[in-house]
DNA sequence: TCTGAAAGTTAAATTTG
DNA sequence: CAAATTTAACTTTCAGA
């Protein structure tokens, strides 16, 4: 799919906002209604929008610390890393977790209410599995943003 | 704010897909329109909706390959990692950056076309500000997201 | 805090240029 | 791709429980 200008401003009035009507997008990226509303609709069937979601804050809901928890697996198998993350990823304070090259082999992110907390996920959940070698923890301070996602590499 | 399990759903629903109507949204939840147009307009002014968003697939956009890369500065003080940020988080390729305790100070998530993006983000752009003392490149593999954010601490 | 109904607004599909 | 049209669906407000 040929990915315009128009549907790179589209991208951007959608991920700022993704429940502004079609009649408002249509007039912020200045195209018809009927046109702009085949081309969200074309985004979403390419794959280039994967889901309209709403953003929930954890901090608002009684999780205001979040944590970065490294892990080394062996033996590093890919079968080993399936397993690992299906056994952890379910748990309700995982936001993500992420599969990496390098000495960490696994990167998850929590959101919690305490310390305390990262200590039972942690030590109870993670390494209870036994292909776990060895982890670290590590405090997240500050969390940001880069730009919206509008285009291939510039 | 207090939380009922009626806002859990709504809160559910409205991660899975932030575009449905809202009288879809009131026959899942089982109120009436209007009070659930209420409860979601109380979710956004209490800070735990913070945005409806739209997802888009950096791959799709012709990005298809992500890598962290880990940050250690020196001095370090809160200011010279606040400039650091200033200075990379705008980058096109940037997804988003996280300020961490332990080693690494600060972790950077790129999408980008080619490893030779990458090189020339970490050698041009991350290794020319002065405060940084090194980095390390870690490619993404895979992620995951972890259950949806309907509550708090368990 | 909720409901139900009324009034205004928007979406979605179609047709035509 | 745009404009116009039409029907159906939706949002928003408010009186009242």
């Amino acid at each position: 799919m040929t990915i315009l200008p128009v549907d790179r401003a589209i991208l951007a009035a959608l991920q700022e906002n993704s429940r502004i009507s079609n009649r408002e997008l249509a007039a912020r990226v200045g195209l018809a209604e009927s046109t702009t509303h085949e081309r969200v609709r074309r985004l979403v069937d390419a794959g280039v929008i994967t889901r309209f979601t709403a953003e929930v804050d954890p901090a608002a809901l009684g999780r205001p610390m979040q944590a970065l928890i490294a892990v080394q697996l062996r033996p590093q198998s890919a079968e080993v890393v399936t397993r690992f993350l299906d056994a952890v990823v379910d748990d309700p304070c995982v936001l993500d977790a992420t599969v990496l090259s390098g000495e960490t082999d696994v990167l998850i992110r929590v959101a919690v209410a305490s310390s305390e907390d990262i200590r039972t996920f942690a030590w109870q959940k993670v390494t209870s599995v036994p292909s776990v070698r060895s982890i670290q923890t590590h405090i997240v301070y500050e969390h940001r943003r880069g730009p919206t996602l509008t285009a291939g590499a510039q």
